[in-house]
DNA sequence: TGGCCCCTCCCTATTTTTGGGGAGTTGTTT
DNA sequence: AAACAACTCCCCAAAAATAGGGAGGGGCCA
């Protein structure tokens, strides 16, 4: 088990990050700082919407592959769980309790992730989501041990890395949409905040029959087929915050 | 005009930052390092899906209560502009050709902001939202120098701001909203994408009765009181992307 | 000044959604 | 074996949203 870090070999990489120019650089950075740290795996992994995927890391191909034809996505407790958390998290305090997720690790570990594993959520809008993951085969003291020492330069390191990932990544810029105006902002957000047309209106202090017009031409603006679709719009657009 | 930063005092702020243990002593910190850039101001911005906000950073008091008062988080096209996107990105940048933005950014500039500004988007899940911003009185060119020489430091600056203010929020989650089935999901989805109950029971091959049901029972998780609402949720919690 | 957009109010009908209820199958977890 | 969750189907009556139409006042911009 590694206790001890070499930080000039960190240093090393994270210039070596730095000036990488393509995505294929990232993958040798990420062997050098596995090397570094001695753990078994580090490994970078990043979905979009779209269900677009890249990843790099030091994970066996054959693990990756299985992995991608299983749509273990979908499964990966590791995945689940980080999805709604803001903060690292040690495997051991996930969620293995479903059959499901119990034989997913069990296959995990043949494949040598390694039964201990910290992970690192990180997020971009439109459901961007990735993951930085350490994982190793050890006690879990030893481990404990290694996540309080390392937590807060892996955390750095993953958001050096997201950054550096992104680079390779187009910005897509919101669809071109007439703004809403203010009064139809404000619509649109009570709706979504879950008021009926009456409650809005009322909250809004003016009349529900109004409050339609507002709704209609948001929902011209938008492009949108009915309040459902122009709510949704809005937040997808990010016109409205709720 | 800031070109030369001491990175000592950058490190020792950061060291700051590691042993903060409340809210309180990220202001310090943030003004810290605002006179070591040696720019106007530099301001961490946070706000969740429910509306809480937090923030800190250097900006006049007068300032802030003018803007929480007007509420110009649904005007301000830094927090709008910064919200579809995972890059960084220089106010110069961003759409202020509406009349509402245009007098916002007078009164901001009236208030000491400056005319320049960058600012950091990061995400987390369930619709959290943060800004981490440098803004500055100065000439284009001299900001556009500015921030190529500090882009790097700063955004390494945003996530750990971020990550330290995180730690004091509550971890939250569990069983705050249960996943979603996966036939709940498709009726959220179809909702959202704008067809009714008719064309979504269709669209998922089974009875409109039986979509009602999953609507409900979705509308149930989510605590949501009508479908848009529904809908809302499930998109600010990322359980549906559209 | 004329055009355009925003804000406000009103009508009638029709379509859609909602809020209750109930019932059966399959599969997984304990 | 029993409990639970997910998936499928059905009825009814009341509430809400929608699709058309129309009208006037105010502000901004060219």
């Amino acid at each position: 088990m590694a206790q001890i870090v070499n930080h000039a070999d960190v240093d090393r990489s994270l210039a070596d990050l730095e000036h990488a120019s393509e995505l294929e650089d990232l993958q040798a950075v990420i062997i050098k700082l596995r090397d570094t740290y001695c753990i078994d795996h580090l490994v970078y992994h990043w979905v979009n919407s779209q269900g677009d995927q890249y990843g790099c890391g030091t994970y066996a191909p054959a693990w990756v592959d299985r992995y991608i034809e299983k749509d273990y996505l979908r499964i990966d407790p590791v995945v689940l769980g980080c999805y709604q958390r803001f903060h690292p998290v040690d495997w051991k305090r996930l969620d293995w309790s479903s059959k499901a997720a119990r034989s997913f690790r069990r296959e995990a570990i043949e494949f040598g992730v390694g039964n201990q594993g910290f992970s690192i959520p990180i997020r971009g809008p439109n459901g961007q989501y990735a993951l930085f993951t350490a994982s190793h085969n050890c006690s879990d003291t030893d481990w404990d041990e290694f996540t309080k020492t390392n937590r807060r330069p892996l955390i750095l390191l993953a958001h050096f890395f997201n950054q550096k990932a992104l680079e390779f990544e187009p910005d897509r810029l919101p669809e071109a949409s007439r703004a809403l105006s203010p009064r139809e902002t404000d619509a649109m957000t009570f709706l979504a905040m879950g008021l009926n047309r009456a409650q809005a209106a009322d909250t809004m202090a003016i009349s529900e029959h109004t409050l339609r017009v507002y709704i209609e031409s948001a929902r011209f603006k938008l492009g949108a087929i009915n309040t459902t679709h122009a709510v949704a719009r809005a937040m997808s657009r990010g016109l409205i915050v709720v």
